[in-house]
DNA sequence: CGTCATTAATTGACTCGTCAATCAATAACT
DNA sequence: AGTTATTGATTGACGAGTCAATTAATGACG
Protein backbone atom coordinates (compact mmCIF):
# COMPACT_ATOMS: atom_id res chain seq x y z
CA UNK A 1 0.00 0.00 0.00
CA UNK A 2 1.20 3.84 -0.44
CA UNK A 3 1.04 6.88 1.31
CA UNK A 4 -2.21 7.49 3.69
CA UNK A 5 -4.86 5.20 5.02
CA UNK A 6 -7.95 5.71 2.66
CA UNK A 7 -9.95 7.36 6.07
CA UNK A 8 -7.61 10.07 5.94
CA UNK A 9 -7.74 10.93 2.79
CA UNK A 10 -11.50 10.89 2.80
CA UNK A 11 -11.27 13.52 5.80
CA UNK A 12 -8.70 15.38 3.99
CA UNK A 13 -10.81 15.55 0.81
CA UNK A 14 -13.76 16.26 3.07
CA UNK A 15 -11.89 19.31 5.07
CA UNK A 16 -10.38 20.60 1.75
CA UNK A 17 -14.17 20.73 0.16
CA UNK A 18 -15.30 22.24 3.46
CA UNK A 19 -12.20 24.96 2.94
CA UNK A 20 -12.86 25.70 -0.03
CA UNK A 21 -16.83 26.11 -0.12
CA UNK A 22 -15.77 28.39 2.89
CA UNK A 23 -13.74 30.26 0.76
CA UNK A 24 -15.51 31.00 -2.60
CA UNK A 25 -18.74 30.92 -0.83
CA UNK A 26 -20.21 29.06 -3.53
CA UNK A 27 -20.61 25.00 -4.72
CA UNK A 28 -19.03 26.25 -7.61
CA UNK A 29 -15.64 24.89 -6.47
CA UNK A 30 -13.30 22.41 -8.65
CA UNK A 31 -12.30 19.21 -7.90
CA UNK A 32 -8.91 20.41 -8.97
CA UNK A 33 -9.30 23.31 -6.66
CA UNK A 34 -9.97 21.16 -3.97
CA UNK A 35 -7.55 18.42 -4.72
CA UNK A 36 -4.58 20.78 -4.57
CA UNK A 37 -5.92 22.24 -1.50
CA UNK A 38 -5.75 18.80 -0.01
CA UNK A 39 -2.31 18.54 -1.07
CA UNK A 40 -3.10 15.63 -3.54
CA UNK A 41 -4.00 15.40 -7.41
CA UNK A 42 -6.91 16.03 -8.62
CA UNK A 43 -7.86 11.92 -9.81
CA UNK A 44 -7.95 11.02 -6.30
CA UNK A 45 -10.84 13.15 -5.58
CA UNK A 46 -12.92 10.73 -7.45
CA UNK A 47 -11.28 7.82 -6.84
CA UNK A 48 -12.61 8.14 -3.04
CA UNK A 49 -15.56 10.05 -4.21
CA UNK A 50 -17.55 8.98 -7.25
CA UNK A 51 -18.60 12.40 -8.87
CA UNK A 52 -19.13 15.94 -6.82
CA UNK A 53 -22.08 15.45 -5.97
CA UNK A 54 -21.06 12.39 -3.87
CA UNK A 55 -18.10 14.65 -2.11
CA UNK A 56 -20.58 17.05 -1.10
CA UNK A 57 -22.92 15.32 0.60
CA UNK A 58 -19.55 13.34 2.62
CA UNK A 59 -19.14 17.43 3.15
CA UNK A 60 -22.38 17.86 4.27
CA UNK A 61 -22.44 15.08 6.59
CA UNK A 62 -19.02 15.96 7.72
CA UNK A 63 -20.36 19.51 9.01
CA UNK A 64 -23.64 17.89 10.11
CA UNK A 65 -21.88 15.80 12.59
CA UNK A 66 -19.43 18.60 13.67
CA UNK A 67 -22.74 20.06 14.95
CA UNK A 68 -24.00 17.15 16.45
CA UNK A 69 -20.79 16.92 18.19
CA UNK A 70 -20.45 20.87 19.83
CA UNK A 71 -24.66 20.06 20.94
CA UNK A 72 -23.72 16.18 22.47
CA UNK A 73 -20.56 18.43 24.04
CA UNK A 74 -22.58 21.25 25.44
CA UNK A 75 -25.33 18.91 26.63
CA UNK A 76 -22.86 17.08 28.71
CA UNK A 77 -22.26 19.40 31.35
CA UNK A 78 -26.36 20.19 31.96
CA UNK A 79 -28.36 18.75 34.72
CA UNK A 80 -31.32 21.05 34.55
CA UNK A 81 -33.70 21.25 31.70
CA UNK A 82 -32.48 25.07 31.55
CA UNK A 83 -28.90 24.26 31.46
CA UNK A 84 -30.12 21.59 28.34
CA UNK A 85 -32.10 24.58 26.38
CA UNK A 86 -28.93 27.02 26.81
CA UNK A 87 -26.89 24.52 26.10
CA UNK A 88 -28.47 23.47 22.87
CA UNK A 89 -28.69 27.67 21.64
CA UNK A 90 -25.34 27.97 22.52
CA UNK A 91 -23.97 25.37 20.21
CA UNK A 92 -26.28 26.47 17.76
CA UNK A 93 -24.58 29.99 17.61
CA UNK A 94 -21.49 29.06 18.62
CA UNK A 95 -17.76 29.74 17.27
CA UNK A 96 -18.50 26.53 15.76
CA UNK A 97 -20.93 27.24 13.58
CA UNK A 98 -20.08 30.70 12.88
CA UNK A 99 -16.54 29.91 11.44
CA UNK A 100 -17.07 31.52 7.83
CA UNK A 101 -16.58 27.60 6.78
CA UNK A 102 -19.13 26.79 8.51
CA UNK A 103 -22.25 29.26 7.00
CA UNK A 104 -21.13 28.95 3.36
CA UNK A 105 -21.38 25.66 4.36
CA UNK A 106 -25.00 25.62 5.72
CA UNK A 107 -26.40 28.15 3.36
CA UNK A 108 -24.94 26.26 -0.05
CA UNK A 109 -26.43 22.87 1.39
CA UNK A 110 -30.02 24.13 2.25
CA UNK A 111 -29.81 25.59 -1.93
CA UNK A 112 -28.28 21.91 -2.09
CA UNK A 113 -31.45 20.45 -0.62
CA UNK A 114 -33.32 21.90 -3.16
CA UNK A 115 -32.35 19.69 -6.05
CA UNK A 116 -30.38 16.90 -4.28
CA UNK A 117 -33.13 14.24 -2.72
CA UNK A 118 -30.29 12.77 -0.45
CA UNK A 119 -29.30 16.72 1.07
CA UNK A 120 -32.73 17.37 1.83
CA UNK A 121 -32.74 13.75 3.97
CA UNK A 122 -29.61 15.29 5.75
CA UNK A 123 -31.35 18.73 6.43
CA UNK A 124 -34.48 16.71 7.68
CA UNK A 125 -32.18 15.11 9.88
CA UNK A 126 -30.61 17.69 11.62
CA UNK A 127 -34.08 19.45 12.16
CA UNK A 128 -35.34 15.90 13.82
CA UNK A 129 -32.58 15.64 16.28
CA UNK A 130 -32.88 19.76 17.03
CA UNK A 131 -36.85 19.55 17.61
CA UNK A 132 -36.22 16.05 19.80
CA UNK A 133 -33.16 17.97 21.57
CA UNK A 134 -35.76 20.52 22.12
CA UNK A 135 -38.93 18.91 23.12
CA UNK A 136 -36.64 17.07 25.66
CA UNK A 137 -34.95 20.14 27.24
CA UNK A 138 -38.83 21.55 27.35
CA UNK A 139 -41.20 19.18 28.13
CA UNK A 140 -40.34 19.84 32.26
CA UNK A 141 -41.10 23.15 32.00
CA UNK A 142 -44.37 23.33 29.52
CA UNK A 143 -45.11 19.65 29.57
CA UNK A 144 -47.35 18.76 26.35
CA UNK A 145 -47.07 22.27 24.49
CA UNK A 146 -43.20 21.11 24.07
CA UNK A 147 -43.61 19.54 20.57
CA UNK A 148 -45.58 22.95 19.57
CA UNK A 149 -43.16 25.37 20.99
CA UNK A 150 -40.05 23.16 20.18
CA UNK A 151 -41.29 23.61 16.22
CA UNK A 152 -40.65 27.64 16.66
CA UNK A 153 -37.94 27.92 18.60
CA UNK A 154 -36.18 25.06 15.86
CA UNK A 155 -37.86 27.34 12.91
CA UNK A 156 -36.38 30.98 14.83
CA UNK A 157 -32.97 29.29 15.40
CA UNK A 158 -32.40 28.20 11.73
CA UNK A 159 -34.09 31.86 10.76
CA UNK A 160 -32.20 33.44 13.35
CA UNK A 161 -28.63 32.00 11.84
CA UNK A 162 -29.12 32.66 8.35
CA UNK A 163 -29.63 36.91 9.51
CA UNK A 164 -26.81 36.71 12.45
CA UNK A 165 -24.48 34.38 9.12
CA UNK A 166 -24.83 36.81 6.77
CA UNK A 167 -24.49 40.42 8.87
CA UNK A 168 -21.21 38.92 9.80
CA UNK A 169 -20.53 38.47 6.09
CA UNK A 170 -21.68 41.98 5.47
CA UNK A 171 -19.58 43.53 7.59
CA UNK A 172 -16.58 41.44 6.78
CA UNK A 173 -16.16 42.29 3.06
CA UNK A 174 -12.51 40.72 3.04
CA UNK A 175 -11.59 37.64 5.28
CA UNK A 176 -9.07 39.20 7.51
CA UNK A 177 -9.72 39.97 10.81
CA UNK A 178 -12.14 36.66 10.96
CA UNK A 179 -12.67 34.57 14.06
CA UNK A 180 -14.45 36.80 16.52
CA UNK A 181 -17.63 36.37 14.40
CA UNK A 182 -20.54 36.44 17.10
CA UNK A 183 -23.87 34.85 17.17
CA UNK A 184 -24.37 35.51 21.36
CA UNK A 185 -26.95 38.02 20.12
CA UNK A 186 -28.41 35.21 18.10
CA UNK A 187 -28.75 33.30 21.21
CA UNK A 188 -29.98 35.79 23.35
CA UNK A 189 -32.85 36.59 21.46
CA UNK A 190 -33.64 32.99 21.22
CA UNK A 191 -33.66 32.42 25.10
CA UNK A 192 -36.17 35.39 25.17
CA UNK A 193 -38.42 33.88 22.61
CA UNK A 194 -38.38 30.54 24.83
CA UNK A 195 -39.10 32.50 28.00
CA UNK A 196 -41.78 34.10 26.37
CA UNK A 197 -43.53 30.75 25.09
CA UNK A 198 -43.15 29.35 28.27
CA UNK A 199 -44.92 32.12 30.28
CA UNK A 200 -47.57 32.65 27.93
CA UNK A 201 -51.32 31.33 29.28
CA UNK A 202 -52.63 28.73 26.85
CA UNK A 203 -55.67 28.96 25.78
CA UNK A 204 -55.21 27.46 22.18
CA UNK A 205 -53.30 24.55 22.30
CA UNK A 206 -51.29 22.53 20.07
CA UNK A 207 -51.36 23.08 16.08
CA UNK A 208 -50.89 20.04 15.52
CA UNK A 209 -51.97 17.15 17.79
CA UNK A 210 -50.65 14.67 14.86
CA UNK A 211 -46.82 14.67 15.66
CA UNK A 212 -47.37 14.89 19.26
CA UNK A 213 -43.97 13.15 19.75
CA UNK A 214 -45.24 9.43 18.96
CA UNK A 215 -41.96 7.89 20.57
CA UNK A 216 -40.10 10.61 22.78
CA UNK A 217 -37.13 9.17 21.74
CA UNK A 218 -33.62 10.57 23.80
CA UNK A 219 -32.01 13.43 22.61
CA UNK A 220 -29.44 12.73 20.08
CA UNK A 221 -30.38 9.04 20.06
CA UNK A 222 -30.32 8.81 16.76
CA UNK A 223 -27.43 6.84 14.50
CA UNK A 224 -25.47 9.24 12.59
CA UNK A 225 -25.76 7.92 9.37
CA UNK B 1 -37.21 49.83 -33.59
CA UNK B 2 -37.78 46.25 -33.68
CA UNK B 3 -40.40 43.80 -32.01
CA UNK B 4 -40.60 44.89 -28.49
CA UNK B 5 -39.63 47.03 -26.37
CA UNK B 6 -36.79 47.36 -23.77
CA UNK B 7 -38.83 47.24 -21.32
CA UNK B 8 -40.56 44.22 -22.18
CA UNK B 9 -37.71 42.19 -22.55
CA UNK B 10 -35.99 42.76 -19.61
CA UNK B 11 -39.24 41.77 -18.03
CA UNK B 12 -39.68 38.91 -20.15
CA UNK B 13 -35.69 37.57 -19.56
CA UNK B 14 -36.32 38.60 -15.58
CA UNK B 15 -39.08 35.76 -15.84
CA UNK B 16 -37.37 33.18 -17.83
CA UNK B 17 -34.47 33.72 -15.42
CA UNK B 18 -36.67 33.17 -12.63
CA UNK B 19 -38.77 30.40 -14.30
CA UNK B 20 -35.36 28.65 -14.90
CA UNK B 21 -34.07 28.77 -11.38
CA UNK B 22 -37.57 27.16 -10.45
CA UNK B 23 -36.75 24.53 -12.56
CA UNK B 24 -33.18 23.70 -11.84
CA UNK B 25 -33.30 24.60 -8.28
CA UNK B 26 -30.04 26.25 -8.92
CA UNK B 27 -28.71 29.08 -10.43
CA UNK B 28 -26.53 27.12 -12.77
CA UNK B 29 -28.84 28.06 -15.64
CA UNK B 30 -27.42 28.46 -18.95
CA UNK B 31 -27.98 32.01 -20.37
CA UNK B 32 -28.83 29.76 -23.49
CA UNK B 33 -31.94 27.92 -21.76
CA UNK B 34 -32.95 31.34 -20.05
CA UNK B 35 -33.15 33.19 -23.50
CA UNK B 36 -34.79 30.55 -24.99
CA UNK B 37 -37.54 30.14 -22.20
CA UNK B 38 -38.25 33.37 -23.39
CA UNK B 39 -38.64 33.17 -26.86
CA UNK B 40 -34.97 35.22 -27.92
CA UNK B 41 -31.23 34.20 -29.26
CA UNK B 42 -28.79 34.19 -26.35
CA UNK B 43 -27.01 37.26 -27.61
CA UNK B 44 -29.91 39.50 -26.27
CA UNK B 45 -29.61 38.32 -22.81
CA UNK B 46 -26.48 39.95 -22.87
CA UNK B 47 -27.73 42.86 -24.77
CA UNK B 48 -29.57 44.31 -21.88
CA UNK B 49 -27.90 42.63 -19.02
CA UNK B 50 -24.29 43.29 -19.27
CA UNK B 51 -23.78 39.91 -17.58
CA UNK B 52 -25.10 37.07 -15.87
CA UNK B 53 -25.03 38.27 -12.17
CA UNK B 54 -26.51 40.99 -13.37
CA UNK B 55 -29.46 39.09 -14.83
CA UNK B 56 -29.48 37.36 -11.72
CA UNK B 57 -29.46 40.27 -9.26
CA UNK B 58 -32.34 41.76 -11.70
CA UNK B 59 -34.31 38.55 -10.77
CA UNK B 60 -33.73 38.89 -7.03
CA UNK B 61 -34.86 42.47 -7.13
CA UNK B 62 -37.87 41.07 -9.40
CA UNK B 63 -38.92 38.80 -6.29
CA UNK B 64 -38.29 41.22 -3.58
CA UNK B 65 -40.74 43.77 -5.08
CA UNK B 66 -43.19 41.12 -5.88
CA UNK B 67 -42.74 40.19 -2.35
CA UNK B 68 -43.36 43.68 -1.56
CA UNK B 69 -46.55 43.99 -3.56
CA UNK B 70 -47.97 41.23 -2.02
CA UNK B 71 -47.54 42.63 1.23
CA UNK B 72 -48.51 45.92 0.44
CA UNK B 73 -51.81 44.71 -1.12
CA UNK B 74 -52.66 42.35 2.45
CA UNK B 75 -51.52 45.21 4.35
CA UNK B 76 -54.45 47.70 2.12
CA UNK B 77 -57.36 46.20 3.70
CA UNK B 78 -55.81 46.03 7.42
CA UNK B 79 -57.44 48.77 9.85
CA UNK B 80 -56.29 47.43 13.24
CA UNK B 81 -52.81 46.48 14.27
CA UNK B 82 -53.80 43.17 14.48
CA UNK B 83 -55.33 43.06 11.08
CA UNK B 84 -51.59 44.12 9.79
CA UNK B 85 -49.87 41.77 11.88
CA UNK B 86 -51.54 39.07 9.95
CA UNK B 87 -51.19 40.70 6.80
CA UNK B 88 -47.57 40.54 6.99
CA UNK B 89 -47.66 37.23 8.10
CA UNK B 90 -50.11 35.99 5.19
CA UNK B 91 -48.01 37.43 2.49
CA UNK B 92 -45.02 35.98 4.10
CA UNK B 93 -46.44 32.53 3.66
CA UNK B 94 -48.97 32.81 1.35
CA UNK B 95 -49.12 30.98 -2.46
CA UNK B 96 -46.91 33.72 -3.87
CA UNK B 97 -44.28 33.51 -1.85
CA UNK B 98 -44.45 29.45 -1.60
CA UNK B 99 -44.23 28.81 -5.48
CA UNK B 100 -42.06 26.73 -6.53
CA UNK B 101 -40.01 29.26 -8.39
CA UNK B 102 -40.36 31.68 -5.35
CA UNK B 103 -39.05 29.05 -3.41
CA UNK B 104 -35.83 28.72 -5.37
CA UNK B 105 -35.23 31.69 -6.14
CA UNK B 106 -35.32 32.86 -2.17
CA UNK B 107 -33.30 30.00 -1.33
CA UNK B 108 -30.71 30.51 -3.86
CA UNK B 109 -30.72 34.45 -3.43
CA UNK B 110 -29.74 33.56 -0.16
CA UNK B 111 -26.46 31.57 -1.14
CA UNK B 112 -25.85 34.52 -3.57
CA UNK B 113 -25.43 36.79 -0.95
CA UNK B 114 -22.35 34.94 0.04
CA UNK B 115 -20.48 35.78 -2.54
CA UNK B 116 -22.43 39.15 -4.01
CA UNK B 117 -22.32 42.37 -2.22
CA UNK B 118 -25.09 43.47 -4.04
CA UNK B 119 -27.41 40.58 -3.12
CA UNK B 120 -26.03 41.06 0.61
CA UNK B 121 -27.52 44.49 0.09
CA UNK B 122 -30.67 43.69 -1.59
CA UNK B 123 -31.49 40.92 1.43
CA UNK B 124 -30.54 43.36 3.95
CA UNK B 125 -33.17 45.86 2.74
CA UNK B 126 -35.61 43.51 2.61
CA UNK B 127 -35.27 42.71 5.94
CA UNK B 128 -35.60 46.40 7.13
CA UNK B 129 -38.79 46.58 5.79
CA UNK B 130 -40.10 42.81 7.10
CA UNK B 131 -38.55 44.99 10.86
CA UNK B 132 -40.44 47.94 9.81
CA UNK B 133 -43.49 46.83 8.95
CA UNK B 134 -43.46 44.59 12.04
CA UNK B 135 -42.43 47.09 14.65
CA UNK B 136 -45.19 49.23 12.88
CA UNK B 137 -47.93 46.85 13.54
CA UNK B 138 -46.73 45.78 16.75
CA UNK B 139 -46.06 48.91 18.45
CA UNK B 140 -49.68 49.85 19.46
CA UNK B 141 -49.28 46.52 21.46
CA UNK B 142 -46.44 46.58 23.35
CA UNK B 143 -44.92 50.05 22.65
CA UNK B 144 -41.38 50.30 23.37
CA UNK B 145 -40.69 46.38 23.16
CA UNK B 146 -41.79 46.01 19.68
CA UNK B 147 -38.17 46.01 18.09
CA UNK B 148 -37.18 43.62 20.05
CA UNK B 149 -40.08 41.28 19.41
CA UNK B 150 -39.92 42.46 15.36
CA UNK B 151 -36.61 41.42 15.40
CA UNK B 152 -37.16 37.80 16.83
CA UNK B 153 -40.45 37.47 14.70
CA UNK B 154 -38.33 38.37 11.50
CA UNK B 155 -36.18 35.54 12.04
CA UNK B 156 -38.92 33.19 12.46
CA UNK B 157 -40.85 33.98 9.57
CA UNK B 158 -37.44 33.41 7.67
CA UNK B 159 -36.70 29.88 9.43
CA UNK B 160 -40.49 28.91 9.01
CA UNK B 161 -40.36 29.77 5.82
CA UNK B 162 -37.25 28.08 4.91
CA UNK B 163 -38.24 24.76 6.80
CA UNK B 164 -41.66 24.56 5.03
CA UNK B 165 -40.92 25.76 1.88
CA UNK B 166 -37.90 22.36 2.05
CA UNK B 167 -40.39 20.20 3.28
CA UNK B 168 -42.69 20.94 0.54
CA UNK B 169 -39.81 20.32 -1.99
CA UNK B 170 -39.34 17.29 0.06
CA UNK B 171 -42.76 15.82 0.00
CA UNK B 172 -42.92 16.63 -4.12
CA UNK B 173 -40.28 14.63 -6.52
CA UNK B 174 -41.84 15.18 -9.17
CA UNK B 175 -43.41 18.50 -10.23
CA UNK B 176 -46.29 17.42 -11.11
CA UNK B 177 -49.51 18.03 -8.57
CA UNK B 178 -47.72 21.34 -7.54
CA UNK B 179 -49.98 24.52 -6.75
CA UNK B 180 -51.43 23.72 -4.05
CA UNK B 181 -48.85 23.52 -1.74
CA UNK B 182 -48.92 25.38 1.92
CA UNK B 183 -47.79 27.90 4.03
CA UNK B 184 -50.55 28.29 6.21
CA UNK B 185 -49.25 26.10 8.98
CA UNK B 186 -45.85 28.38 9.16
CA UNK B 187 -48.22 31.04 9.33
CA UNK B 188 -50.40 29.44 12.32
CA UNK B 189 -47.06 29.19 14.17
CA UNK B 190 -45.77 33.06 13.65
CA UNK B 191 -48.80 34.28 15.17
CA UNK B 192 -48.47 31.99 18.26
CA UNK B 193 -44.81 33.41 18.99
CA UNK B 194 -46.66 36.59 18.30
CA UNK B 195 -49.20 36.11 20.86
CA UNK B 196 -46.75 34.77 23.31
CA UNK B 197 -44.54 37.58 22.66
CA UNK B 198 -47.00 40.05 23.80
CA UNK B 199 -48.59 38.27 26.71
CA UNK B 200 -45.39 38.17 28.33
CA UNK B 201 -44.35 40.32 31.05
CA UNK B 202 -41.61 41.95 30.57
CA UNK B 203 -39.21 41.91 33.41
CA UNK B 204 -35.83 42.01 31.29
CA UNK B 205 -35.97 44.54 28.19
CA UNK B 206 -34.32 45.13 25.01
CA UNK B 207 -31.81 43.72 23.84
CA UNK B 208 -30.49 46.44 21.63
CA UNK B 209 -31.60 49.62 22.92
CA UNK B 210 -29.06 50.63 20.01
CA UNK B 211 -31.26 50.71 17.57
CA UNK B 212 -34.62 51.45 19.53
CA UNK B 213 -35.81 52.46 15.84
CA UNK B 214 -34.21 55.57 15.78
CA UNK B 215 -36.32 57.06 12.56
CA UNK B 216 -39.94 55.41 12.94
CA UNK B 217 -40.42 55.19 9.21
CA UNK B 218 -43.67 54.34 8.10
CA UNK B 219 -44.14 50.44 6.49
CA UNK B 220 -42.94 50.35 3.11
CA UNK B 221 -42.04 53.17 3.09
CA UNK B 222 -38.49 52.99 1.71
CA UNK B 223 -37.97 53.53 -2.00
CA UNK B 224 -37.95 49.91 -3.89
CA UNK B 225 -34.40 50.46 -5.67
C1' DC C 1 19.36 -8.00 5.29
C1' DG C 2 18.99 -7.24 0.20
C1' DT C 3 16.43 -7.81 -4.12
C1' DC C 4 12.68 -8.51 -6.67
C1' DA C 5 7.68 -9.38 -7.62
C1' DT C 6 3.17 -8.06 -6.28
C1' DT C 7 -0.26 -5.08 -4.96
C1' DA C 8 -2.42 -0.81 -4.28
C1' DA C 9 -2.30 4.25 -3.96
C1' DT C 10 -1.42 8.18 -6.62
C1' DT C 11 -0.53 10.95 -10.50
C1' DG C 12 -1.56 14.31 -14.23
C1' DA C 13 -2.20 14.60 -19.08
C1' DC C 14 -6.09 14.01 -21.80
C1' DT C 15 -11.03 13.87 -23.62
C1' DC C 16 -15.16 15.63 -24.40
C1' DG C 17 -18.59 18.55 -23.42
C1' DT C 18 -20.27 22.93 -21.91
C1' DC C 19 -20.87 27.75 -21.35
C1' DA C 20 -20.19 32.94 -20.88
C1' DA C 21 -19.46 36.46 -23.72
C1' DT C 22 -18.62 38.54 -28.49
C1' DC C 23 -19.66 40.33 -32.90
C1' DA C 24 -20.58 40.66 -37.66
C1' DA C 25 -24.64 40.01 -40.18
C1' DT C 26 -29.56 40.63 -40.61
C1' DA C 27 -34.35 41.79 -39.86
C1' DA C 28 -37.76 45.06 -38.44
C1' DC C 29 -39.11 49.39 -37.95
C1' DT C 30 -39.38 54.87 -39.04
C1' DA D 1 -32.01 55.32 -46.05
C1' DG D 2 -31.04 55.12 -41.64
C1' DT D 3 -31.62 53.43 -37.19
C1' DT D 4 -31.96 49.92 -33.74
C1' DA D 5 -33.35 45.45 -32.10
C1' DT D 6 -32.15 40.82 -32.79
C1' DT D 7 -29.79 36.84 -34.29
C1' DG D 8 -26.86 32.74 -33.90
C1' DA D 9 -22.44 31.07 -35.18
C1' DT D 10 -18.17 31.39 -32.99
C1' DT D 11 -14.48 31.72 -29.69
C1' DG D 12 -11.83 30.84 -25.89
C1' DA D 13 -11.70 29.14 -21.45
C1' DC D 14 -12.69 25.93 -18.25
C1' DG D 15 -14.10 21.78 -15.81
C1' DA D 16 -15.82 16.87 -14.75
C1' DG D 17 -14.47 12.55 -15.15
C1' DT D 18 -11.09 8.83 -17.31
C1' DC D 19 -7.10 6.14 -17.64
C1' DA D 20 -2.58 4.49 -18.58
C1' DA D 21 1.61 5.20 -16.37
C1' DT D 22 4.20 5.85 -12.01
C1' DT D 23 5.39 5.45 -7.39
C1' DA D 24 5.51 3.59 -2.83
C1' DA D 25 4.67 0.03 0.24
C1' DT D 26 4.62 -5.18 1.53
C1' DG D 27 6.54 -9.46 1.84
C1' DA D 28 8.63 -13.79 -0.19
C1' DC D 29 12.67 -15.93 -0.94
C1' DG D 30 17.51 -16.44 -0.95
Amino acid sequence: MARKSEEERRRDLIAATIREIGASGTLNVTTSQIAKSAGVSPGLAFHYFHDKDTLFLAAMRSILSEYKADVTHALAGARTPEDRVNAIVQASFGMGSFRREAISAWVNFYALALRSEEARRLLYLYQRRLHSNLVFALRPRIAERAPDVARRIGGLIDGLYLRYALDTKMLRPREEAVGEVDGSEGAQHVLRAIAAECTEVHENDDISMADADPAPMAPLAGPQE
